[in-house]
RNA sequence: GUGGGCGUAGCUCAGCUGGUAGAGCACUCGGUUGUGGUCCGAGAUGUCGCGGGUUCGAGCCCCGUCGUUCACCCCA
């Protein structure tokens, strides 16, 4: 009786050596800005009661609609997959108080989400975020920060050939304005039926359709980014004026769209060029009414999320990976069973001062250990026999030209870390 | 959810108008005594995604299904 092969679920991203050190590379690098602007770890479930969603990201949302993974659990509860990650956290800080310390509340996050859409190049059923919400201040420095720290993080992976689009969704006053003479102006269009029907739903969306015909047609339509009042336009006007002074280059695209109903006032998104359909690797904005939905007080905040999956295709596409880091220092070779204890301990004690140590196991002949070494792309290979444990004196070779090195066992610490 | 491409050894693929499966790479061992990457030799490897149909005969044709991939849609 010979079983089936059991295989992954359909659309999940996996990732295996040794192209885990990547991933696990790309989403340090995004985080660290964070980390070092004072945001802390929030660690949050990955399921949560499926109305957190349906009121917070919004009903009439395609990932609401239509992408979630939502489940009955045991005990009869609607349960979903988190399909993204600022509901969770909003969720979170106003079960727990946290925003009735001091404020902004700042908080990052690392982990999987799930939307139930059709696989393609950079999108999948579980995909990984990292991403950092800010939460009690409206000061449009604050706004700056949080782009900047996204931005540094694509920065920290070599990225280059990406670009920071910005937008003002406004108060609810200029959205309000702007909608009803949106809502005429597409009333006087000729569409298709399913266009209309989107278009009911959010008329916003007809400013992403990518059909030439619907891009043509939106050519005149008035744009939010003219209704704003005069407080959401001087608060823009300051993000961008920070932007400058930080140097940060950006477009402002008045079209754009984002996919969660909770974004107001500015908005953003990185595309990167070399990476086909899916380009967009972060995006964000300020969300003014989602913790007061959510039944906590009338907070404003203001977060990102990065495509973990898509930052590191575009790392490979603009070939940044620092490859050589990913590997050891030192593969460590003991020569006969009787050397093995003496290479477990010589292993360990130089883990101890950070220095990364690989060990031949198994009783190959030492051609085949040093075909492994060579294979494992360690820095340097070491042979160990009952010389080098008598004398103190190994000969340290440097695969990357073969040459050999004579050192004492007491300095190998000092020339594998330098 | 809609549409197109693809599914043959671990990987990349070949397999002519249907006649019972191959290459390169990788892998293991060896080319005698303690140092890899080159070279040489030897070896192991597949229910040709799965199910059904047509046929004397199917990896090759047909249908279905699953997976994968790209695009629409949507977004990270």
């Amino acid at each position: 009786m010979k079983y089936e092969k059991i295989q992954a679920p359909k659309g999940v991203r996996e990732y295996l050596p040794p192209e885990s050190q990547a991933f696990e590379w790309v989403r340090q690098q995004l985080i660290s800005p964070a980390k070092l602007a004072g945001y802390q770890l929030m660690e949050l479930p990955v399921f949560e009661e499926t109305g957190l969603f349906s009121r917070g990201v919004g009903e009439s949302t395609d990932v609401v609609s239509k992408e979630m993974y939502t489940f009955e659990d045991r005990g009869g509860r609607s349960i979903t997959l988190r399909p993204e990650g600022t509901a969770g956290v909003m969720r979170a800080v106003i079960e727990s108080n946290l925003d009735r310390g001091q404020l902004p509340v700042k908080v990052w996050y690392s982990g999987q989400f799930f939307r139930a859409e059709r696989p393609q190049a950079g999108r999948y059923r579980q995909f990984y975020q990292v991403g950092i919400e800010a939460i009690g201040s409206d000061d449009p420095a604050l706004d700056a920060e949080v782009i900047a720290i996204a931005d540094q993080g694509f920065k920290n992976l070599g990225l280059k050939n990406y670009r920071l689009e910005i937008t003002s969704l406004g108060d609810a006053d200029s959205r309000s304005a702007h909608r009803t003479d949106l809502v005429s102006f597409i009333g006087k269009l000729d569409l298709d039926e399913s266009t209309a029907a989107r278009a009911a739903l959010n008329p916003l969306r007809l400013f992403d359709d990518k059909r030439d015909e619907i891009k043509s047609a939106m050519k005149d339509a008035p744009l939010l980014l003219d209704y704003l009042s005069d407080y959401s336009r001087e608060n823009f006007e300051a993000v961008k004026d920070y932007l400058d002074d930080l140097g940060i280059a950006y477009v402002v695209n008045p079209r754009m769209v984002r996919g969660l109903d909770y974004y107001t006032g500015t908005t953003f998104e990185f595309v990167h060029e070399d990476l086909g359909a899916q380009s967009g690797i972060g995006g964000g904005g300020r969300y003014d009414g989602l913790m007061e939905v959510l039944g906590g007080q009338a907070l404003s905040g203001i977060g990102f999320g990065l495509g973990v999956d898509r930052a590191l295709l575009a790392a490979i596409a603009e070939n940044t990976l620092p490859v050589a880091s990913f590997t050891s220092d030192l593969f460590l070779i003991p020569l006969g069973e009787s050397m093995k204890g003496f290479a477990l301990s010589l292993a360990s004690e130089l883990r101890q001062s950070g220095i990364t140590v690989e060990l031949a196991f198994g009783d190959r002949a030492l051609k085949g250990a040093m075909k492994a070494a060579d294979k494992s792309g360690a820095r340097y290979a070491l042979v160990v026999g009952e010389n080098e444990r008598d004398s103190g004196l190994v000969e340290l070779k440097r695969m990357s030209d073969g040459q050999l090195i004579s050192v004492k066992i007491s300095e190998l610490k000092t020339v594998l870390s330098s």
